[in-house]
DNA sequence: ACGAAGTCTTGATAATTATCAAGGAATGGG
DNA sequence: CCCATTCCTTGATAATTATCAAGACTTCGT
């Protein structure tokens, strides 16, 4: 890897003050790989080896116990995962798979660690970094333990929608499944909850969904920039 | 507030390697206060004014949308709170109020913030206990997605049990219907899962719950180290 | 010590969510 | 392009959880 590959990388938060000496030093012991659809990159348990980067396509992290799994959360390009696990030397809490065909930066975490011990911009990027992850837990935290399953939908739709313009009509990023465990709930449970919501301008047609009148949507969501605003 | 005041402050896992000159700064500029019962020390939604940390008593956050409220968590002396948002300079996303007569020391944002531009230990510090606290809300957002209410409990007091010296018998840290909402259920569902547990050896005495057979509790529970231990 | 307020439990009932089953729609590999 | 597979939806039913109401028990302040 060559520090000027992935230019987008380097504009990421956590390494844009990064010095550059450091930085390079981080690319050269990582590796590029592109990993086929529905394969696990990691398994909740295993030691933290890697920071992963989302160069191109797309991944879920998930978690099983018992026998049941849940969709922990979704990470697009460019995003990080599994920061944490690797600053604490500690085991991964989440799985993760390719959900498309996936180009993935592989950063060894010693290497992580060692830029964290040398490089303070970076430690100080690492911080914000994670104050942003944690806050980002809690808001779904929150989502889950305070409202039903049609309200966690309204507001993810107005999520969407908002994200994609606000034209009235948005596409669902990821399969209906995926979107129900996200959000907590069944399938079937998600298809029922798509159907309470057409009385409220709701309109689904496979991946594409219509809203016709928001206000009534909002009333019933009743949106809160504390659970569904990416940055408050 | 002087340095030597509260060497448990210092002894904390975020100050311990935070320079002298640096701590005695920040305690210079802090408060310590004694509060009530049952009061708001923080609103959600308020902008980020204090780090707090308890140093007796015991601190709720909580949360709220639309009508209802949420316990989020439970801080008990030497602990702190709230410092993602003071370190991003936002907005509290969790309300906290006493649930006993507390003494709380407050470390005005502003700084936290300084502190943590200008003390490279300190920042490093509070990287592992972010890092910490994100895992923390992770795994309590696998526990209420992946269980169901009885096994939440059933895993809580085992929790509690061997935090308590694992004898057979433990003391419920709050009040049931903390510890109800604190698990995501009503009061009246966590006395009738308590009911559930009583074959399985789970007996309730007001505060003191005596388990007197853990095989069936624990096969019930299948308690997982990527939920329940505080650590991993 | 006493009354008031709050907590906890139980019962009855309702709402929410999950499970199981089956048919139809969409998708992808050959 | 077609078949097979997976995904999505719907129906019927069950399990889980919440709500409302009332009584017993605690706790706390006066």
């Amino acid at each position: 890897m060559r520090t000027t590959d992935f230019p987008q990388v380097r504009s990421l938060r956590l390494f844009e003050s990064m010095s550059e000496s450091n930085f390079e030093t981080l690319m050269q012991a990582a590796y590029l790989q592109t990993f086929p659809s529905q394969l696990e990159l990691i398994h909740e348990g295993d030691p933290a080896d890697f920071l992963y980067i989302v160069i191109e396509g797309c991944v879920e992290l998930y978690a099983r116990s018992n026998g049941r799994e849940s969709t922990m959360g979704m990470v697009r390009p460019i995003g990080t995962f599994i920061l944490a696990a690797v600053l604490k030397d500690a085991v991964y809490l989440m799985s993760a798979r390719t959900c498309q065909k996936s180009k993935i930066l592989l950063i060894p975490s010693e290497n992580v660690r060692e830029a964290f011990e040398k490089d303070e911009a970076f430690a100080r990027s690492i911080v914000l970094e994670l104050a942003s992850c944690y806050r980002g837990v809690v808001k779904e935290h929150k989502d889950i333990k305070l409202r039903t399953a049609v309200e966690r939908l309204a507001n993810r739709l107005l999520r969407y929608h908002a994200d994609q313009g606000g034209n009235g009509s948005l596409e669902l990023p990821y399969d209906k499944r995926t979107i129900a465990s996200l959000l907590g709930m069944t399938p079937e449970n998600l298809s029922r909850a798509f159907n309470t919501l057409k009385p409220y301008g709701v309109e689904v047609d496979g991946a594409v969904v219509k809203l016709s009148d928001l206000k009534p949507l909002e009333t019933l969501a009743k949106p809160n920039p504390l659970i569904d605003e990416r940055d408050a």
